[in-house]
Parts: structure tokens; C-alpha cells; sequence
RNA sequence: CGGGGUGUAGCUCAGCCUGGUAGAGCACUACGUUCGGGACGUAGGAGUCGCAGGUUCAAAUCCUGUCACCCCGACCA
């Protein structure tokens, strides 16, 4: 491609709305622009790249045997309705009526449809096990839209869904693409860690995700320094403390606390680590009444866990401050569990673990220290609410966990027969009679991919692209291309030939100095740099650079192209 | 949805407090010089100051409302 007929609008200065890295280079590299909030379009440069993404995908997934075809993004509510997720998906579902009145959805995921063609085309176990997938615009209305294409509104999916007749089956299925994304990943160079995880709205049982490491990462994983155990924080088992609890040894008191209304107040005031502290938060219950969590100070709630708890409401919500002082009679900020009446407790392991510590008096202004349970108050029930924090043991029992931030790039999960259930989508088996088809799912943010892949490959200057997803694979800079023919004349032959061999060639014949060039080739990532000058062609040779290198090499310009074509890495080794 | 903030040229922002001719840098157009690391000069195009209402002789500036966007807390590829 000729850059004088590819308009490319770089810029040198961040534009204000880009937080990350990924979406300020986005921005910067002309890659993509904002339309909405959350809303993006992908400017020639960027779809490049965003197909070359869906090709190592599609070559995977079909590898793997899995069918291509495509299905609506507007769905109508019945099959929502039907699976019940028209009430449970909340208000990130975009609902929409056409002029009839007649409701739909813009479509967040497809398990409905894929259901439905199922158990429509799906008859006999001989047809099984089959997988479908689709690479397509979902749209889930995120409360919070933010960093660029990281976390869109609109985003391209790759979604696909398995049939199986039995466990056995499904559990195949789900090894098979388990090691197809792995595959996947390795190919487009990112570094990532599968690890186990919650099944949230989607649903089913087991579930695992692909998380890109990366510092901007939305999630936190754990994972442990001696084994392959490795989980998002959501699900990571806390273990209850080895040691147990020490006798008490303080008498429990009453201590004034004016104005003191967070841990970190109280530590300051009393000069008492938090570790010694008791943290009571109060949360909605399923049934109206609300339910009383006790951490210790340095630890925090794990949402997921605790509303898995019975009786806590979910989606897990905290109580507003009305509904606090009418279960308690207390403000928050002065909580604690020593007479608190009439509402269910739990405890976290590691907060019935302590002794002589200092918790809320249920009095504004007053806190109790040398709390001792047993002693002072009956032990609540035990249960595991906290996230797990570097350090902690590893719940595979081996080694200790370290804690990193991850994107999740892919998600699947062994749906068992939540839809085919609630959908009645059934085959005839081997004896004749009707059975619920398994179905496992299968998920990738396509565009996501490439804002993580940026994340992981950027410097200073720009982006450096993996070779299997750079938008061009050569970035050809010819010097003083308005002045020397000779020049010209040897950019305009090597530009043929790379072409002719099937390089991707981007070639700045615009008329700009080369520090212009220079900059916009880093920018825009493009992995090889080739660049002609006269100084090179009275040696007779041209000059390459890596995009990760800090130094050019003289080539010969009469074996450029095996040259050039030595350098590329279309196709980085696969571990099996 | 709660809290904080911002809307002025394509982009980054100044001007607003203290009302009186709408600005700078980058980008863009033309010409000239320059040409191996984001050049320089000259000339030029470009903005209903987010929108609506109000106060005033006069509003980018003050007041009210509204919309959009960004940032911090509960969701997910």
C-alpha cells in the first residue's frame, strides 16, 4: 500500500479521553474513533489487524472442527423469554420494539438462537457432538464504558457453542477448545495464563478463563508459585488459618471513637493493626432482611462468594444506610456483631480466627476492643468471603499465592443443560428416548484481543506487533524520494517484488522528511522497517530494523528479498 | 445508579473569577527554503464558545435548566 493513497491521521499529542495505553496508541495510530460512548469504528489500518485476529481464530476453530455461520444481532424476546434470561439479564440487555410494538433484544451473547436452531436441526445422537461458532457485534450496555475497545458497549465476539450427548461428551468438546484458544493465544504472541473462574450470568458449571497479563488488566488472578493452579480472584478459595484461634488474654472494653468511621481511622486512632480489627458490612438479603459479613480489617469482600451464601441477595448488593439502621440501629462506620439481633451472620475464616480484637459498638462514636468470641459473643457461622491476597497458601496445597492483573481475552464454560433444560432442546439417544442435549460454551473478544495485545507490545515510541496480527508486515521508507531517481527507482522495484511475494507492504512515498517517517513507522508498530537511501545504494546495500531492535543492519539490496523474507515470523513455533 | 469533573477550530488547551472585537500550539491549504529522527518562513482556510432559556445596553464569561462526554465505586468477551 502506498501511504501517499492510505490517509493515516497520526498524531503526537494524547487525546484526552484515552487512559490506557492501548487506547491512546489506538487513538494515536489511527486505528480506531469514537462514535459513541463505548461505540467505536475501525479506520482501515485498524481492520487489518482485527482480521488478521479473526484469521488465526477461524483457523483454530476450524481446526478443531468447529462450523462457521452467522446469527442475527437483533433477537426477538420470546426466546428470551423462554430461558428466562429476559428477567434475569438486567438492564445491560439493550431491549428495542419495532413498529408493531413488538420486543427484541440487540444480542449481548446467542446461547437462544443456537438453542433454538439445535433443537430444531438436532434430532439424533449420530448427529453428535457438534459445534458451532460465529464471529460477530454484540452489544451489552455496560454501566461504564472505558478504555477505548477494551471495554466497549459494541464489541466483535467470537462465540461458539458445542451439543453433546453426555458428560463424557461435553467434557471433550471443552478440552478440544480448551486447547484450540491455548493454540490460538500462542499464535498471536500474547502472554496469558488460563485460569479458573466464575460462570456469571452465562451460566453452567465449569469454567475457565484466558487472561492476557497485563498492569491496566480489569481482573485480579491468583495463582500459585509451585503448581499450575491458577483462578480469577472471584473464585479463589481463602483456606481457613492453619494456626488456631489464641486464647483471649485482654478484657473486653468500651472505647470512645468520635468520628471514626473507616478501618483505617480506627487503626490510626487506637494504634492497632488492621489484621486486629473486625469489619462488619452489612448487605441486602434474598428475603428482605438483611445479613450481617464479618472480615477482618485487612481483608476484603469477594462478591461472588458471598452472594452464593443463603439468604444474601443477589446480585450482591450493600444496604444503603437507611436500611443499616433499621436492621441495627446503628449507623454504619460503628458496626459491630456483639449484640447485633435478628440478623443472619457469617463470618469469614480468618475473622474467627482472632482474638482480643476491636470491633464496632453499634453506638455512633464508640468501638469495643479485647473482643474475644465465645467469651464475649457466640461464634456465627463460618464461611469463606474474603479474596485471597499474595501470600496466602495455595488452595491446590502447594506453595503461595502471587496476585496479577489479566484481561480476559476468552471465557468457556461447560454449560451442562441450563438452556437445552429450560429451552426443551432434546435428541433421541440410542434406545429411542427423548434426552436434553449437553452444550458447552465458547467465548473471545475479538476486538478486545487487539487492545491487549497493544497493552503487552508498546514502548515509548509506539506499538510493536506481533507479526501474526501487524497490519502490514514491512514498513518501506525511501529518503529523498522527490529528489533521487535512483532512489525512486529502487523503492518503486522493491516495493514490486514484496508485493509480488506476498508482503504486506506499507510504502511511505509521501513527501516527508525522514524524521516523519521514522516516527510514524514506530507509531504504527509495523514490525520491519526497510529503508533506501542514496548513501546505502553507492554500497549497494539497504537498511533494516527490527521494531523491538535498537540498531539497523546494512543488507545487500541485490538479495533483498530473501533477506527481508528471513526476517518475518508469520509463524511463531506452537507448543502442542 | 450515586460521587467528582469537563464541554471554546479536526486535536491539545488558554480566555470565564473581574461581561465589552474569540485566541495559541499541533494538524490542514499555497509558495519558497530545507531533507537520515516529528524543520523553518510568508500567506491562508477553519469555531452559532454543547444546547435551551434568563439577567444585561452588551454573555464564551453571570444565573437556571438540559444534553453529552470523562474520572472514582456495584458487571463481563
Amino acid at each position: 500500500m502506498r501511504l501517499s493513497h492510505y490517509p493515516i491521521n497520526t498524531v503526537k499529542e494524547t487525546p484526552a479521553e484515552a487512559e490506557v495505553i492501548s487506547h491512546q496508541l489506538m487513538l494515536r495510530a489511527g486505528i480506531i474513533r469514537r462514535v459513541a460512548a463505548g461505540i467505536y469504528s475501525w479506520l482501515p489500518l485498524g481492520l487489518r489487524t482485527l482480521r488478521k485476529v479473526e484469521r488465526v481464530i477461524r483457523e483454530e476453530m476450524d481446526r478443531a472442527g468447529a462450523l462457521e455461520m452467522l446469527m442475527p444481532a437483533i433477537q426477538p424476546a420470546e426466546l428470551w423469554q423462554e430461558s428466562g434470561r429476559w428477567s434475569e439479564y438486567g438492564p445491560e440487555l439493550l431491549r428495542l420494539q419495532d413498529r408493531h410494538q413488538r420486543d427484541f433484544v440487540v444480542g449481548p451473547t446467542h446461547e437462544e438462537i443456537i438453542t433454538d436452531i439445535a433443537r430444531r436441526d438436532i434430532k439424533s445422537y449420530r448427529q453428535l457432538p457438534v459445534n458451532f461458532y460465529q464471529i460477530q457485534s454484540k452489544f451489552r450496555d455496560e454501566v461504564r464504558p472505558r478504555f477505548g475497545v477494551m471495554r466497549g458497549r459494541e464489541f466483535i465476539m467470537k462465540d461458539a457453542y458445542s451439543f453433546h450427548i453426555d458428560q463424557s461428551s461435553l467434557a471433550e468438546g471443552y478440552a478440544l477448545m480448551r486447547q484450540a484458544y491455548t493454540r490460538m493465544f500462542q499464535r498471536m504472541g500474547l502472554e496469558f495464563r488460563t485460569v479458573q473462574a466464575d460462570t456469571g450470568a452465562i451460566g453452567g458449571t465449569i469454567s475457565e478463563e484466558f487472561q492476557v497479563l497485563a498492569a491496566s488488566g480489569e481482573d485480579t488472578i491468583a495463582f500459585s508459585d509451585a503448581d499450575d493452579f491458577a483462578s480469577n480472584v472471584e473464585l479463589a478459595p481463602a483456606l481457613p488459618p492453619a494456626t488456631a484461634r489464641p486464647a483471649p488474654t485482654a478484657a473486653m472494653t468500651r472505647v470512645p471513637t468520635p468520628a471514626v468511621h473507616t478501618i483505617d481511622e480506627l487503626t490510626r486512632l487506637l494504634q492497632v493493626p488492621a489484621t486486629r480489627c473486625l469489619k462488619t458490612l452489612i448487605v441486602a438479603g434474598s428475603d428482605g432482611t438483611p445479613v450481617a459479613l464479618l472480615l477482618r480489617g485487612d481483608h476484603e469482600l469477594n462478591a461472588v462468594k458471598a452472594q452464593k451464601l443463603a439468604g444474601v441477595g443477589k446480585p450482591l448488593r450493600m444496604a444503603n444506610a437507611a436500611e443499616v439502621r433499621s436492621a441495627t440501629d446503628c449507623a454504619p462506620g460503628s458496626l459491630g456483631p456483639v449484640g447485633l439481633k435478628g440478623l443472619r451472620v457469617y463470618a469469614d475464616h480468618a475473622a474467627l480466627a482472632m482474638a482480643d480484637f476491636v470491633c464496632g459498638a453499634n453506638e455512633e462514636g464508640f468501638h469495643l476492643s479485647g473482643v474475644n468470641w465465645g467469651r464475649d459473643l457466640p461464634p456465627p457461622e463460618a464461611a469463606d468471603l474474603r479474596n485471597v491476597v499474595a501470600g496466602d497458601p495455595s488452595p491446590s496445597g502447594r506453595g503461595t499465592l502471587k496476585i496479577v492483573r489479566g484481561i480476559e481475552v476468552g471465557h468457556i464454560f461447560q454449560l451442562g443443560c441450563k438452556y437445552s433444560a429450560s429451552m426443551n432442546a432434546t435428541v433421541l439417544d440410542e434406545a429411542g428416548s427423548s434426552v436434553q442435549m449437553l452444550m458447552g460454551c465458547y467465548g473471545i473478544g475479538v476486538t478486545r484481543i487487539v487492545a491487549a495485545a497493544i497493552e503487552q507490545n508498546h514502548d515509548q515510541r509506539g506499538i510493536i506487533w506481533p507479526d501474526p496480527i501487524a497490519p502490514f508486515h514491512v514498513y518501506l521508507v525511501p529518503l529523498n524520494l522527490q529528489k533521487s531517481e535512483r532512489v525512486r527507482v529502487a523503492a518503486d522495484e522493491l516495493y514490486r517484488q514484496l508485493r509480488a511475494a506476498g508482503i504486506e507492504v506499507l510504502y511511505d512515498d509521501r513527501d516527508a522528511r525522514p524524521g516523519v517517517k521514522f516516527a510514524d513507522a514506530e507509531l504504527l508498530g509495523i514490525p520491519h522497517r526497510v529503508v533506501i537511501g542514496e548513501r546505502g545504494l553507492d554500497a549497494g546495500t539497504l537498511e533494516y530494523r527490527h521494531r523491538r531492535a535498537s540498531d539497523s543492519e546494512d543488507f545487500p539490496q541485490q538479495s533483498a528479498l530473501e533477506f527481508i523474507r528471513s526476517r518475518l515470523q508469520l509463524t511463531p513455533a506452537v507448543s502442542a
